[in-house]
This record gives C-alpha cells, structure tokens and sequence, in this order.
DNA sequence: TATGAATGAGCCTTCATTCAT
DNA sequence: GATGAATGAAGGCTCATTCAT
C-alpha cells in the first residue's frame, strides 16, 4: 500500500482496458497485464474488482469537477461561466478518449454507480452547475424564475448526451467544437424571457 | 415460438425482475420464475439472456416512440408538438415506473445497448425529435440556423437526465409535472433569437 | 434435488476421495469425477465442499449409532452389550477401511466437527454408551458409584484410540480381534470393586 | 536461525493464533503479527507453515513426555505411575489451555500429523505408557496375561478423550479432578483379575 | 538478519445454456 | 412445446512463499 503511484498506475490500466473491452468484459488479469504487474497485487490496492471501478470513477469525476471550478472561477459573469464549462467539459473528455469512453459508456451500469458510492460526486457536479445558475439569475442575466434544480439538469443531460453520441459515433468529428452552440442554446433558453 | 403471448409474458417477466434486482443480478431462472415457467423454456423464445434485454429495449423503445408519433401529428405546429412530446415522455415512465427504471438505469450497460442492436431504435427517437425541429425551422418557430442535430440531442439529453435523476431519487416527485418547464426553456432556447 | 441415489453417490465417492487424498487435499472436481458427474452438479446436492464433508460425517455417524443401538437391545444384560457394542465398533469400521479412515483420520479436522453442526450425532453415542452403563449400575454389574459420564468417555476414547492405531498402522492386523480384550479390559475397571 | 529463541517466539505465537482461529483459518502473517515480526522473517525459522505446527507438535510432545517420565519416574511403583501420569496429563494441559486448544482439537488434522513427522513423538509416549504397564505387569501388580499394547492404547485414548471433551466443553469444569477417577478405572481394569 | 511488497498458482462456486424426457 | 437436472467453462480472490532492499 506503500505507492500511490501504483494505485494510480493500475487506474490508468483499468481506464484503457475498460474502454477496450467493457468492464464486464474485462478480466481482473487483463488490468494486471496492462499494469505490469500480477494479478494478485491489484488486491493490495484495491478491495474488489468493483472497487477499481468505483474509485476510478471517484478519482476522475473529482478531478473533473475541480477543474472546471477552478476554471470558471476567473469568469467575470455567470454568462461567461456556462460558456467556458460547456467547452471545458468537452475539451477534458475529448483530450482523453479512452477515459471518455470509459466514462461515457462504461460508467452507466446499473445500481453500482449512480446510486450509492459515487452519487456524491455527481452531486458535487451538479452544484457546481447549480450555483452557476443561481449567480446568473442574481446578476440579472437568466430568467428570475427560472427553476434552477430543472435548468442544471438539463444542462448536464444536453453535455451528456452530446459526449455520449459523440463516442458512440466513434468520435468522428469535434465534439468541443460544438461547445459554443451548445452553449448558446442553452443560455438563450434561460435568458430574460424576450417577452418580458 | 408459437405462442407470442408467452414471449410477451417473458418480456415483461423480465422488466418486473431487472427492475428490481438489476440486469447483471438477474438470473435467467428468476426471470422463469417471475414469468411462471422452467428455465429452459425461455430458450424457446429467446437466443440468449442478451437477447431477452434487447428485444425488451427493441420493443419498448419501438412502442415508445410509436405512441409518441402519433400523439404529436395532431398537433398543429412544432411549438405545440415539442411540448406534448416533453410530457408525454415524461408521462409514459412515470405511469411504467418498473419500465422507466429499466430504461433509465439498467439499459445503460455498456457497449451492448448504445452501440449494436439497439442503436436503430434510439435513432429512430432521435430522428422524430430531429423532423418536429426542422419543422418548427420551416415554420419559422425556431431559428433559421438552428444547429437541428445538435438541438435534437440536447432536448433528449435533457429529458433523460429529467428522467434519470427522478428514477434515482426515487421517484419521490412528479416527473410529469416539469414537463412544461423543460419544454419552454428548450423552446425559448432554439426560438428565434431576441436580438434578431 | 431429486435424486436421493445421487446425493448418496456423491457421499460415497467423497469417502473414496476423502480417505485417499485427505479432506483439504481433495478438490471438489475429484469427488465429481470419481461420482461420474460434472463438479456443477455437485452443488446441486450440496450448499459447499464443507457441506460434504458434515453431511458426510452426519449420515454415517447416524447409520453408526443406529444400527448399534439396534444390535445390542438384544443382548440381555449391561456387560453382554458392552461385549457386542465394542466388537461391533470395531467390526464395522473394519469392514468399510475406506470409511474408517475419513472417520479416525479426516474427520478430526478442528473445530468444524466437533464443534458445531456434528457434534449432535456424537452426542447420541455418548448417549447410547452412557445409557448402557446406567443400566449397569442398575443392575448391580458395574460399580454403584461408577462416574458414568467419565467412563463413558473412557470407553469411547480407548475404542476410539484403538481404532485409530489400526488405521494408521495401515490395518496390518484384525481390529474386531481385539474387541474382547478391550471389553474386558473396560468391564473388569467399572466391575463392582473387588475388596468391597 | 541465529536466535533459538526467535524460533521459541514463533512457536508460543502460533500455539495463541492457532487455538484462537484454528491450523487451517491462521494465515502466516496471523502468526507473525502476534509474534511481534514481519511475515518474511518466519521463513528464516521455519520452511513451511506446515513446518510451524509439526515442530510446534514435537516440541510441545517431547516437553510432556519428558516431564511426564521424569515426574514418575521416584514413583515406587506401577499403580502409583499410572496414577501420577493420568494427573500429571490432566494438569499440564489445564496449566495451559491455549496449548491444549492446539493438541486436542488443531493437532488432529488429517494425515499430515499422525502419520509422518509426528508419529514419533506419540510413539514416544506410548512407549513410556507401556513400560509403566510392564513393570506393572513384573511387579505383580497388573494382569499377567495383560495385552500391554491394547491397554496402552486403551489408557492414552480414554485420558485424550477426557481432554478433548473438557477442552470442546469450553473447559468448564476441571480436568484435573478427574485424574484420580479416571486413574482407577483403568487401574482396576488392568489389575490382577478378581476371580483368579 | 529483517522486511513486506510482490508474486501467481490454485480452486471453489456460479449460472447461462443444453437436451433427454 | 415444456421441463429442469445436468453441464462445465470461466474468473475473482486468497495466501504461502520469495527476494530485492
């Protein structure tokens, strides 16, 4: 348990082995191989199968988070906030394809991840989101009623859901290049409504 | 393969039992048991447990987006068809909450679902959204240069995340009731820009 | 879980298995393959390997005990059914080798045996001995202050002890001979005092 | 293998982990753990685990016996040995009920102890036991016809079976106690036939 | 001598699938 | 068609042992 490089050196394993072959799929032995080391020594670093997954999954999604708030903390306005999260958001998934995939099709399985452990940090995503929201709404800049948990949601799903095509259509094209319209519809859509 | 009620029966056997235990947790005798009869008799019907998930999403999804094409055509304009759409989506998992939690949950698992088999009926969801946005473009309801592809997976991302998040927590709200706000702020986001 | 044969089949082949490999160096696929079945069908009869083993130990120790029980309600007195009881212990482990040596050599292993689930079939054999030696003392054939429990262990360890001998002396000679040297050895030590 | 004593250490370690968890559920480093060293430093020791528990065994056999023969040896004659022995057996595993754990119930596992390595300290032991019974039998004191291989093996195994039921009843009474008892029994089996 | 991280052989158990009835 | 007992491949995990430091 000594190295923390070789806890981290088997998470980068399991990132390509997974996108690879799926986490089902992959064999305990397979990571080990991808490793450099035996298979018995994934199991002085980590409890179960399962737990690479779910601390691969916490690792990267809090790095990702802290990222991007510290990235959107230089923003002047909530505005310029949702435009540099949305291309920062596809710009970290395209600069790591494998973890893209992983992330994106890998890391939707059932109960083990939504629910439970890593629920928390989705949820910090989300509030990170949230709170962008709400500042926009403060500055005047979004609709003063706008239902902030609906709208953040909807964000992430619209991010989500173009990552995900984007990987499943083999990465064919720019995914961060359609940041900014992506961005766009969404800010127009909470926006000051144009009639009032 | 006689009998297409026994196959039926099977399908939603296995919805009630995925629903609960999850698709890995699910053995193919629970399923037979669920549905009221042996194992073996499963592979009557169904290739392989595989199958059984696919075809379940195959045919769900083809009911899915049939009932949604036809409620949406009596609707006058692309305006109108996109907010019956958004509720009835949401309204369709919340009356099927064992379905919706299949859907929203178990049918994420990996390469086998997004990409494969079942990626025609997804595209099929995606084209019906992608033609009321061209229409509403022709109509002049929404910008002249809305990126349609891109909007079409935006409003889908947003109502899955919708989706995902209620079945996650629990379902302890109406999904249904935020049906409107989600349509308008999609709505207002491809409208013709205020500016313009 | 039909078949009642199979699961004494699979009993039958792990006492071959047990004695000449030892219980911890028997695998499971080895009492499979000397049943003539697959190991999966092994667990169909049977929780775990330990199951096995203490069904094993159960079923027999049982058959032992019953058909002891049986054969000396015939004999008349206390001292003619020690006689019977000692040469039939003996008689019938000679007359099963391989079941002898699971029982005095494999069977001893720790606290799973004695400890736990089995203990109750020892139980009723100290029970039948101590039952014997009562009536001995009843019947004014063994001392009136004989400490019933402590010979009663005296008389299981010393059949216990020869049997064991035998077994790891490769069976070089009759047990059942001994018997009568043994139970007089014992009849004479709980015999009314010869001064009193 | 400098230190005799280090060996000693490991020894005393593995007499508490063993009758704590049993042979079969200690893990090396339990044993190193409780000794006070890394897991590694035991193979300097000892070859194998196994190694631990027959030197552990012969150690531990070559003590008592030794203790055993010299204790009786300023007895003055064959009735008063026999006497002392059973007490003397009793108490050296009360005087240490962790060890006694470890003889009675660990010590028992399978082929690997009572044939092989071990046998010869038991043979040891019976030897003692049987020249006792010789001397009695020289002295007058015991049958002259007495079968002294039969009732060596009678008297070890009823004074083992009064330990291993003492040490399974969880050792709530004293074993001791019942030395004297026992002691009688078998001396009154074995002595001079009343009818002679 | 001592360490303890690393090794990797080894095995119990599960469960999708088959097939004789 | 229906059954469900039987199959057997497959793999996660343990832990005694080694060896570089």
């Amino acid at each position: 348990m000594r190295d923390p490089d070789r806890s981290q050196n088997i998470i980068e394993a399991a990132v390509r082995v997974f996108a690879r072959k799926g986490y089902y799929n992959s064999r305990v032995s397979d990571i080990a191989r991808e490793a450099g080391i035996a298979a018995g020594t994934i199991y002085l670093y980590f409890k179960t199968k399962d737990d690479i997954l779910v601390t691969l999954f916490r690792d990267k999604m809090a790095e990702f988070v802290g990222s991007l708030r510290k990235a959107i903390a230089d923003e002047p306005d909530a505005v310029a906030k949702v435009r540099r999260l949305v291309v920062l958001h596809f710009r970290m998934l395209e600069d790591d394809p494998e973890l893209a995939e992983v992330v994106q099709v890998e890391l939707r399985q059932g109960q083990k991840f939504f629910r439970g452990a890593s629920s928390q940090e989705i949820g910090a995503y989300f509030a990170l989101i949230g709170s962008v929201l709400e500042e926009g709404v403060a500055q005047g800049r979004f609709r003063q009623d706008l239902p902030v948990k609906i709208a953040t949601k909807m964000l992430f799903g619209a991010m989500d859901q173009m990552a995900t095509s984007w990987v499943l259509g083999k990465r064919g094209y720019s995914l961060t290049d359609s940041g900014p319209a992506v961005a766009e519809i969404f800010l127009q859509g909470v926006a000051m409504s144009p009639g009032a």
